[in-house]
DNA sequence: AAAGATTCATGATAAATATCAAGCGATATA
DNA sequence: TATATCGCTTGATATTTATCATGAATCTTT
């Protein structure tokens, strides 16, 4: 299969111990003579221009990658051209575990915007594995989190209505930020309405109108892609999520 | 937390090798030695009868679960008292992946019917997961079919209709029996209607209509819970799936 | 700055699905 | 055997959401 990945141009090997995502992103659970150990395998720094792929569905997983900035969406499209968002991925999450299964990637990955990536070939990763027990510790760690957030969206797909899909998933995305140290009351989301429609399963027009219908009832307020949560125990009410608030 | 598994009489040591499930169940892809290793740390049999929970929401990992016989489902509950159905779970199946994130449970696992599982105490699957390269590359593999599994829920509850829903799901099910050598044509629904018009994120009523509706298009018939696949063609034409035919 | 394209919002209408209500048949219980 | 209960189906209706159509606002390109 052909792919469409041209990495532009590699940067040189990275540092966990320098990068400012160090709290943030997987690395953070080993100890430091294991990070250092660590380190020296993510070889490689890949660029995406905005629109570039990452990997498509087909392609051999080589990597595992982790993100340093911008963002990436991933995918699934079916036979009759329709597709479904599974998620936004940004700084510091961890892209691939779709290509376990069988070495395969069985969805999509494109740049939302400009982004860089850590990349952690495979290879250098299974003999890691063994030697460094906190590696496949932390690794489990970050699988679980996947899962934990796939049963999430399941549980929005399935049961929710689409104001409280919509007030679920704003309420990820600040709990999200206020993670990385940003506000959790006023932020920029990173995807066009199209995407966020498809990915809480609603059509474009049914988001719009949700928005608005939270602004109208003062929880919100939203220009553009500019959220300002007015009202966070309104929003907190209006999803019956059993919050552990992991990221969307 | 107080649990309320009570595990009914564990068994005696498992022999893999000797399992009739050797050739579905995840230790198929050890080699000869490493199996030998592994089998004397699945080291015992639970047993759980109709409705008992094998673990719930907030309690402890403590080992991961092979199912031997009977089924299991799993579920999410929200603060409202609504809960989604996650899967149902068969023999040579593998679960307690939600623990993982932070070693406790996400999800309720309840026994369909009287079931077996063969269980790996985590301590056990640690050090094993030291000595034996196989059992790493497995257990990633198992993760990576969840994480397939899940996508696939998704595709299904963000973008099918109602009547596809049914028509994937029983194309998964038709495809599961037969890797088990069962027959993919006609077969039982293990579960109740209620809990599968859950699982498919709609109500029992939509889910009696849908399959009248299959019935009518002489796709298949249902009596009860035995279905039998009239026409596959028929039925992969309602289903728009990327099929890779991975279990539900 | 003008023209075109894109993104988003909103109204009107249609379609899909949920809800409410009733009843049937199988199984369990007395 | 009679009775109750449970799981399921089916009909009537209400609600939610999608679709279609239009237009405004923003961004891009010339």
């Amino acid at each position: 299969m052909v792919t469409n990945i041209s990495h532009q141009g590699k940067g040189s090997s990275n540092s966990c111990s320098h990068c400012n995502l160090k709290k943030i992103c997987f690395p953070h659970g080993l100890s430091a003579s294991e990070l250092s150990t660590f380190e020296s395998s993510v070889d490689q720094t890949v660029k995406l221009q905005k629109k570039q792929k990452l990997y498509s569905r087909g392609d051999t997983l080589k990597s595992v990658y982790a993100i340093k900035a911008g963002s990436i969406k991933t995918y699934l499209s079916t036979s009759k051209g329709q597709s479904q968002v599974l998620g936004f991925h940004m700084p510091g999450d961890l892209l691939g575990f779709d290509g376990f299964a069988d070495d395969t990637h069985s969805s999509d990955a494109v740049a939302m915007e400009d982004t860089i990536l850590c990349e952690l070939p495979l290879a250098n990763f299974e003999n890691l594995c063994e030697v460094l027990p906190g590696l496949r510790k932390v690794m489990m760690q970050q699988v679980g989190s996947e899962i934990n957030r796939h049963h999430s969206l399941v549980l929005t797909l399935g049961q929710m209505q689409t104001e409280e899909r919509l007030a679920t998933f704003l309420l990820r995305l600040s709990c999200y930020y206020q993670k990385r140290g940003f506000s959790c009351v006023q932020f920029n989301l990173p995807m066009p309405r199209h995407d966020l429609a498809n990915f809480l399963g609603m059509a474009p027009e049914t988001l719009s109108r949700m928005f608005a219908k939270l602004e109208k009832q003062q929880v919100i307020s939203i220009q553009r892609r500019e959220v300002t949560i007015l009202d966070m125990d309104g929003l907190l009410n209006l999803s019956h999520e059993m919050c552990t608030h992991d990221v969307a």
